[in-house]
DNA sequence: TATCCGTGGTG
DNA sequence: TCACCAAGGAT
């Protein structure tokens, strides 16, 4: 914001709006698997997972993960291929190997209970501000803000706000302003309420200004502009990357696997072999590339179909195959022979689970 | 600061 | 159909 907070809050009813905005919530919230209780772990389990992720896709995967890893310590104890296992499919996989270690901080440092200092909880792996002020303020009632996508959008708005919410600044500075107006007695329904708000009526796209409970404080929609808000800038194009996979199955039906590397894209997760790193041209090309780097004996191979992958900032052309091999002993826990049984139990990206399916 | 990091829903 | 989007964080 090119003024300052002091200047944006002049001539704004604060207390009117706190009461509008809570008494609104209060009545109209929707009734979610992790607003039944104030149990830090579940509502940090729940913002990790609602981190760029719908309420709709979460809350299935939050039932299965509770009743999988019922308390912070069942999640600290767990093995890292059961807990990758339970966010298969969720993406932003490097948010659960975060949450795993961070969960296992807690438990030693903390003797398993969830820090409600914001130093000691922010400074834990994949707890950024918004997680901060979120577990803060909806567990332990600590006025701090908690400003994500939902409440830039829904404060530029309010007040004529046209800062670039892209930009990492602007955050900071909806920050200070949520400091200003956030209700020192409940902000933990303030919090959600803005959030709520943001999701329900406050929409990206044709926002129902009509039903909003604080259309009277809301500076855009009295000049007509909440269309043009928020303003944000759009990101760089997606590069492209073609290659080709293939499911290697030996005489008795087993599958050759393999781990991905632990950081980067899809991290720790498992694939079918491929010449991602060596693009080939041709089929024979292909089973040279492949029989070479994972040490196998190739009898034959047959295309099963091409997939396309959309991720963020890349987009994966693949040409899958299946093929049937000699299944000769591998000798690195990065690659292993497993049972059809035995591959449902490890973590495969959607792209793979679906290039699994076609060939099935 | 800009880029990397997934997936599925939607207008 | 496809661009945009959804309760961010790490580097």
């Amino acid at each position: 914001m090119k003024e300052n907070v002091q200047q944006i809050l002049d001539h704004f009813h604060i207390e009117q709006f706190q009461h509008d905005l809570i008494h609104w919530f209060v009545k109209e919230q929707r009734d979610l698997p992790w607003r039944k209780e104030k149990d830090p772990y579940k509502i940090w389990v729940s913002e990790v997972m609602l981190q760029q992720t719908r309420v709709d896709t979460v809350i299935p995967y939050f039932y299965k993960f509770i009743e999988k890893f019922p308390t912070l310590d069942a999640l600290a104890e767990a093995e890292e291929k059961e807990v990758l296992k339970a966010w298969e499919g969720l993406g932003y996989y490097s948010r659960i190997r975060n949450l795993h270690a961070a969960v296992k901080e807690v438990k030693e440092k903390y003797d398993g209970c969830v820090p409600a200092s914001k130093e000691q909880f922010s400074s834990l792996k994949g707890v950024g501000p918004y997680t901060t002020g979120a577990v803060l303020s909806i567990a332990y009632d600590i006025p701090e803000p908690a400003v994500d996508g939902n409440v830039m959008r829904v404060l530029s708005r309010i007040f004529y706000i046209t800062d670039d919410i892209a930009k990492g600044s602007t955050r900071k500075k909806f920050e200070q302003l949520v400091s200003c107006i956030i209700a020192h007695d409940n902000p933990s329904d303030f919090n959600q309420a803005l959030m709520e708000l943001g999701a329900l009526i406050c929409t990206p796209k044709s926002p129902s200004c009509f039903l909003c409970p604080v259309q009277r404080h809301c500076r855009a929609f009295a000049e007509g502009a909440e269309g043009k808000l928020p303003v944000k800038t759009k990101g760089k194009a997606p590069k492209h990357v073609s290659f080709r996979a293939i499911v290697l199955a030996d005489k008795k039906g087993s599958i050759l696997i393999e781990k991905r590397p632990n950081s980067g894209l899809l991290a720790n997760l498992w694939q079918f072999p491929n010449d991602e790193h060596a693009p080939t041209a041709d089929d024979q090309a292909f089973i040279k590339e492949i029989s070479e780097r994972y040490g196998v004996v190739i009898r034959s191979v047959q295309q099963i179909g091409t997939f396309q992958h959309v991720f963020s900032h890349v987009v994966w052309h693949i040409e899958a195959y299946k093929g049937e091999a000699i299944g000769l002993t591998v000798d690195v826990p990065t690659r292993k022979w497993v049972t059809i049984e035995e591959l449902a139990s490890y973590a495969f990206p959607v792209v793979y689970q679906k290039i699994w399916q076609a060939y099935e």
